[in-house]
DNA sequence: GGTGCGACGGCAATCGTTTGCACGATGCTC
DNA sequence: GAGCATCGTGCAAACGATTGCCGTCGCACC
C-alpha cells in the first residue's frame, strides 16, 4: 500500500509531541505557513481554520522553550519575594499568577529572604531564564537592589513595597499607620509602644511614619524607649516585645508593623501574665486571616488586588504601556485585642459579656486604587487619576 | 589597523551577553570544544584552565534555554501546589526550592485550589517548560489526577499528601490523629467532635482515620452528627463549627483537621460566647505559627524537612536512583486550647499552676523521617531502612 | 621503528520556532 | 484594462547550546 497523504508515516510519524513540522507535514503547508496561520483567528480564513483543526486534532502545542529561543521572550513574568511563607507575599503571589495565566503567561518565582546577595543571584537567574518582565516584592529602600534592577533593561514594577521613584504598587501604609496611631490616643492610651519593621522595607518606615505623625497631632510623646525592631516573623516579634515589657513595665499599647510581630507580641505578652486587649491593647498590620481568629486588631488592605493590578501593570508595560505607581486604601480593623478604652472599668465589655470585635463583621469597603503619587497623602479624595509617579 | 586575534571586533563583539561562540572568538578553539571544556573542571586541563578564564572575564552564562531545547532537559522542576497561600506549602515550597537552586535546580511553581480541571492544566504547562520532574503536593486519593501524573514519563514524587502507592514523602498523620485522640480522651471529654478536612486529602483521611482509631480504643463513640466537614480554609472551619454547636450544644472538644478550619472553629465558639480552651478544648493540626501566638494546641511536624527529602528525591530520581516513600513523625504539642481537663477542678493538671502550655517550650524532637510505608504504623521503632512504599 | 590506543578538537546536524525576504496571485483603483 | 498595493505562501537563516562522528596527534608499548 502506498501511503496517502493523509496517514502520516514520514519519520516524525511515530514519537513524542507533535512539532510544527508535523502539522506541516499533515496539511502539506510549510511550516512558517503553519506558524503563521496558529496565530491567526481560526475563522479569518480556511487555511486559518485547517491548521487549527489539525493541531487540535493532534493535540499541538507551541513549544514555548524553542520559541523563546528564537524570539528572545519567553512568556513568563519573573517575580521576586522576600519569603512565599508570608501569607501577605504568598497572596500577593497567587493574584499574579492567576492573571499572568489568564494572559498567556507563566510566573517564576523566587525568594531571597530580603538578603541582598540572594536578590541579585535570584534575579540573575531569572533573567537566564528570560523573563520577559520582573515584579518586586522585595524591594529595599536602601542598597540599589531595586536601582540596579532599573538598569537591566527589561519592564518592571515593584508591590508592596516601593523604593524610590520607580513604579509600585502599593498600599497606603503611611495612612493605616495613622489610623492606628489615632485609635490608640483616642482609646485614651499614652504610653504607647512601636514593634517596627526592618529599616530596608517601605512597609515598614511608613507604616512607623503614619502612626508617628497620628500620635503628634495628638501630642503623644513616643520616646525611643517605646521603640523596637520587630522585625517580620513572630520570633523576632516576642524578643521585641520582651524588651519593651523589660523597659517600660507601664505600657498600654503597642502598634505592632505587621501581624507576625503582633503574633509574637501576643506570646511574649500572655508569657508575662498580660492579658492583650484587657492589659496590654494589641494592634498589627496586615489582617492576616489568624488575626480574625486572634481577635486582634489590624489594619485591612487588598493584597489580592495588589497583586493582581501589578500583574497588568507589567504586562501592559510589556506590551509599551509605561507603568505608573498606584496606591491602595487601608482600613484599621477593630477587634478585641483594642477595643476597650484604657482604664474602662464599666467599658470593659459594654456588651453581652467578653471584651468582642467592635467592628469586625460589615467588611470595610476596599475600593479602587488611588492612582498617584505611591507615598500619597489620604487627603486627595477626588478621584483623580492625574500624576504619575513622576 | 588589522584585527589581532586577541581583540574581538567580529559582528558578534558588540551587543548582548557572551554566547559561546564569544568564547571560541577569544580563545580561537571551536565552540564545541568550548562547550565541553566547560563542564570539565577548570584545573584537569590547559584548555579547560584557559576556557574557563575566558568565560569568567566575559562574564559568561549558559543559556538555559537554548540548552534545554537541544537537550530535552530544563534544569526546572516543577512543584504543584494547591494553594502557597497555605503556609505549609509555601514551607514546603521554600525548603524545595533552597535545596533544588543549591544542586543547580530551579523551581517553577503552579498552584491548583485543587480543582482537577487546573491540576492538569498546570502540570501540561510545566511540561510544556520541559521540567525534569515534579513535585505534587496536592495529590488527590480519589481520581486519576496522579495516576495520570505517573503516566507522563517524567520522574516524579507526592510531598504531604500520599495516593495509593505511589512514592510519598509524608508525614505520620494517622500517629498525629492518633495522639489527638488519647489526648482529648484523656483530659475527661466524651462528646467531641471531628471538624475533618476534604475527603480527597489523604492527610485529611489519614488524621481522621487515627483520631477515630484512638477514640475506638477508649471505647468513645464518635457518632456522625459530631462530624462536619472543615475545609482548609478559616471560612469552612467556622460554618462547619456552627453547624456543630447548632446540632451538638452539648461537645465539649473538637478536633480540627487543620489549623486553618481551626482559626474558623474558634471563631465560631467566640462568637456563640464560649471561650475555646475553657467551654471546649480545641486542637488543630499542622502547629503553623499563629497557633502558638493563638495559644493552640496542634500537631507539629518538620514541613521544611518534609519538602528538603521531597527535593532530594525527586533529584535523585532524576539522576536514575528510584524515588522511595518516607514519613516523618508527628508530635502533638498541647497548649492552653485544650490544656484543662473536662470539668476542671483539682484534675487540672500535675503542674505547675495556670492552664498554659504543657510541652510547649521543649521543642518535640523532630527525628529523621521512617523510611517505609507511607501508611506506616507508628509500631517498628527500630530503624530500619528496609521496605520501599509497599 | 611500527602499530595501536586514547584523548582531544573540529565539523555539522539538531532541537522547534520565528521572521525577513522574495515571489506569485489576487483585488483594487484610476 | 493597466498599474499598484496587498496578501498569502514558501524558503532559509537564524536563536545558542549539545553531541555523534571523525580525523589527528601524541604517547606507549612491543
Amino acid at each position: 500500500m502506498s501511503a496517502p497523504d493523509d496517514t502520516p508515516d514520514l519519520a516524525s510519524g511515530a514519537a513524542g509531541r507533535p512539532t510544527l513540522r508535523t502539522l506541516s507535514e499533515r496539511t502539506g503547508l510549510h511550516v512558517s505557513t503553519v506558524s503563521r496561520a496558529l496565530r491567526r483567528d481560526p475563522a479569518s480564513d480556511p487555511t486559518a481554520a485547517l491548521v487549527h483543526t489539525a493541531a487540535s486534532e493532534l493535540g499541538y502545542r507551541r513549544d514555548p522553550v524553542a520559541a523563546s529561543l528564537r524570539t528572545r521572550r519567553s512568556g513568563a513574568i519573573g517575580m521576586v519575594a522576600h519569603a512565599l511563607t508570608d501569607v501577605v507575599q504568598a497572596i500577593v503571589h497567587e493574584a499574579i499568577d492567576q492573571v499572568a495565566v489568564q494572559q498567556g503567561y507563566d510566573v517564576l518565582v523566587a525568594s531571597t529572604r530580603d538578603d541582598p546577595a540572594a536578590q541579585r543571584q535570584r534575579v540573575e537567574l531569572l533573567l537566564s531564564r528570560r523573563v520577559d518582565g520582573l515584579i518586586i516584592a522585595d524591594a529595599h529602600e536602601d542598597g540599589d537592589y531595586v536601582d540596579w534592577v532599573a538598569t537591566l533593561g527589561i519592564p518592571y514594577v515593584l508591590v508592596m513595597r516601593r523604593a524610590g521613584d520607580h513604579p509600585a504598587i502599593v498600599c497606603d501604609d503611611r495612612e493605616g499607620g495613622r489610623q492606628v496611631g489615632r485609635h490608640l490616643v483616642a482609646q485614651g492610651h499614652r504610653e504607647i509602644a512601636l514593634l517596627a519593621g526592618p529599616g530596608y522595607s517601605a512597609t515598614s518606615n511608613d507604616r512607623a511614619v503614619g502612626f508617628r505623625e497620628a500620635l503628634a497631632e495628638a501630642g503623644v510623646d513616643l520616646p525611643a524607649d517605646l521603640v523596637e525592631p520587630g522585625g517580620l516573623h513572630p520570633t523576632s516579634g516576642r524578643e521585641g516585645m520582651d524588651r519593651l515589657l523589660a523597659r517600660r513595665p507601664d505600657l498600654t499599647a503597642v502598634f505592632c508593623a505587621s501581624d507576625f510581630s503582633a503574633f509574637g507580641a501576643t506570646t511574649a505578652l500572655r508569657a508575662a501574665g498580660l492579658v492583650p486587649g484587657r492589659d496590654v491593647a494589641t494592634v498589627g498590620f496586615n489582617d492576616v486571616t489568624a488575626a480574625a481568629a486572634l481577635d486582634l486588631s489590624s489594619v485591612r488592605s487588598a493584597h489580592a488586588e495588589l497583586g493582581e493590578l501589578a500583574a497588568r501593570t507589567l504586562i501592559a508595560a510589556i506590551d509599551g504601556v509605561p507603568a505608573e505607581s498606584a496606591s491602595f486604601p487601608a482600613t484599621l480593623v477593630v477587634r478585641g485585642s483594642s477595643a476597650t478604652p484604657l482604664g474602662g472599668g464599666a467599658v470593659l465589655s459594654a456588651g453581652g459579656g467578653a471584651p468582642r470585635a467592635a467592628c469586625d463583621g460589615p467588611d470595610p469597603a476596599v475600593g479602587p486604587p488611588r492612582h498617584g503619587s505611591a507615598s500619597g497623602t489620604a487627603a486627595a479624595a477626588a478621584a483623580d487619576p492625574s500624576g504619575a509617579a513622576r
